[in-house]
DNA sequence: CTGAAAGCGCTTACAG
DNA sequence: CTGAAAGCGCTTACAG
């Protein structure tokens, strides 16, 4: 009974004790040096198998980690992305829309695959949101993500290019912006949900949702949604355009200001889901039938979209992919890759809303 | 031209260019020994504030940060809490409670006026959440977050305690339970809810959504209702419950699952607002009217109650302040501070799903 | 009020 | 295959 195996129990039981297990402790028990016990817990292929299997052995049993501190500090990297969301004009509390969650959720799996950490922090646009995340080393990199005013972001988008920060961003691909964007392929969504509205019998389609340079995702949904209208002869209509921010509370007041209009439509092309929602509570209301008087189509297909009355018809954009693409064009950015900003094909997803199905 | 002025913007110019500016850089510049730059950055009152005034100039100029990880290895503390969300049975990837939702963004903020990081990460609850964040120093405490089979996760929260990690969880607070829970009132809500179905003259109410030990809130919840009927004198009969996870198909489903028993039932009272929304669905396919046949209700209160059609009716979680008090809860525990467990109230929000308003 | 010294726990050349 | 040495960039006693 007295023996190696002794002295070994005795020590996994009282080395917890005193604190933390380091990498120095293990070495000691292990009979070996504490370099060796790094190498050997980092799969390193110069160390002996039964060195190694030891030293593990002692690890598991004092339920030692490394210190990701010292080990970030000595390799000058985090391992860690930060994720910065901004939502402007500044929401309620509660307010998240649904789609970035779907973005969060897909983003932070991609990252769990390729072993980074994901820090995350909500912003207001107007606070300085470059944020520092990666000059004070908490993060190796940044994705940023949220509707907001564009014009307003640029400069800062500008300033990080500028300070050689890296990072990736979710939004419209245009022309000439700073910096590395991934975004849907906003026009061509625009574009196929209004040609289906069109298909439906529909002529007098009106668009919620900002259409303007501030908002270039909304803008380039508004422009495929004006050419189909364009190729079906019937351009579209400045009176049947209403602002909107990607909420049910904007969409709700759209519909309002549309019927204040005393415009005709029989249709609405939302540019958000949640507009969409909050316009189709504003025609329950007065009375009007969805998709009988109205037809209402979404942008983004939100799980909620298929259980609202009826279904929401939408353009789906594919989050899961847009995680990956994120995360993987950002990693490469930080391996100093080349990379390019890239849209992302989208799919129209058919429901009662319009009469589809 | 030739003189101190010059020479600190040729610094200026040259410093960043080779790398990272460290607090040994900006005390060359300054001309003072390094932990003068240290203490003058952090706000030490025994500095001299003419040389706290020169240093935050330099550092300014050359965009220095504090490297996190060098002063977190060595304060020994990271300055950041891990939130680990988890969810059970696997969703698919788009589908996150938005009333979790809510909560994250009122975590994220109460970490944030704490100055604290939040790191987040989502688990199944099948692996292995206790997930080593603080083990391996990357925080110094936990939040658990998610609706999932409790029993399941018992074991798991009894060696977290063991291991001597700090954590708070947001669930059901009953006695016995391992480690701090912040929850809401469960009972009390589902209490007043069917106590607001019976005034609305609804006998028979469904309940969807388990109703075992494995789902403590769901059941806390049941309870209530079960109080509530009793105390009218129609005790809760186990034909009208429906398990349900929180999600809208599974109320989808639960709807149909009551139709095929051909109980008789003129109100639900849904476990979630996701359930509830999903029930609703299947009622307008079914031709039943909300809240003419059926009266339906939720429980959250997430921000598309109102906007679902009728709006729902439904028990509104405060989460701002659940927010606050996990976080506040989760510093004092690190602190070594006494901190208990702690039932937050909550209210109706009464809508059109019940025929209020 | 300021500086010289030590050390947080790792990883990485450099020898052997 | 393994070890001795150096060092990542800070913070914190300890002197003065």
């Amino acid at each position: 009974m007295i023996g190696p195996s002794f002295f070994h129990a005795t020590v996994a039981v009282t080395a917890p004790i005193k604190g933390k297990a380091t990498s120095l402790d293990i070495a000691h028990l292990a009979g070996v040096s504490q370099p060796t016990v790094s190498r050997a817990l980092r799969g390193s292929p110069m160390v002996n198998e039964e060195t190694r299997r030891r030293i593990q052995a002692i690890a598991a049993q004092l339920n030692y980690k490394v210190d990701k501190n010292a080990s970030n500090l000595r390799r000058q990297h985090s391992g860690t992305i930060a994720l910065l969301f901004f939502e402007d004009p500044t929401p309620d509390d509660s307010q998240i829309n649904p789609f970035f969650l779907s973005m969060l959720g897909s983003i932070t799996r991609a990252c769990a695959m390729q072993s980074y950490d994901l820090l995350i922090s909500f912003q207001q646009l107007s606070t300085n949101w470059q944020a520092d995340y990666e000059d004070s080393n908490k993060a190796d990199g940044l994705i940023l993500l949220g509707y907001g005013d564009y014009l307003e972001a640029q400069s800062r988008l500008e300033q990080l290019v500028q300070q050689g920060t890296h990072f990736v961003r979710w939004g419209a691909v245009l022309p000439g912006q700073p910096g590395i964007s991934i975004g849907c392929d906003n026009f061509q969504g625009g574009h196929d949900i209004t040609t289906h509205l069109i298909g439906q019998g529909r002529c007098d389609i009106a668009f919620l949702g900002h259409a303007s340079n501030h908002y270039p995702e909304f803008f380039e949904r508004y422009r495929g949604y004006a050419q189909a209208l364009q190729q079906a002869g019937s351009p579209a209509q400045p009176s049947l355009q209403v602002d909107a921010v990607t909420s049910e509370q904007s969409g709700y007041e759209a519909v309002q200001e549309l019927l204040r209009r005393k415009v005709r439509f029989n249709a609405i092309f939302a540019a958000s889901d949640l507009i969409a929602i909050g316009a189709m509570k504003a025609l329950h209301e007065q009375g009007r039938r969805v998709p009988e008087d109205v037809a209402v189509a979404g942008f983004d297909d939100i799980p909620l979209a298929a259980f609202v009355n009826p279904g929401l018809s939408t353009v789906q954009q594919d989050t899961k992919l847009a995680g990956q693409i994120l995360v993987q064009s950002l990693l490469q950015l930080i391996d100093g890759e080349p990379v390019e900003s890239r849209t992302i094909p989208v799919k129209l997803t058919l429901r009662g809303s319009t009469g589809a199905s």
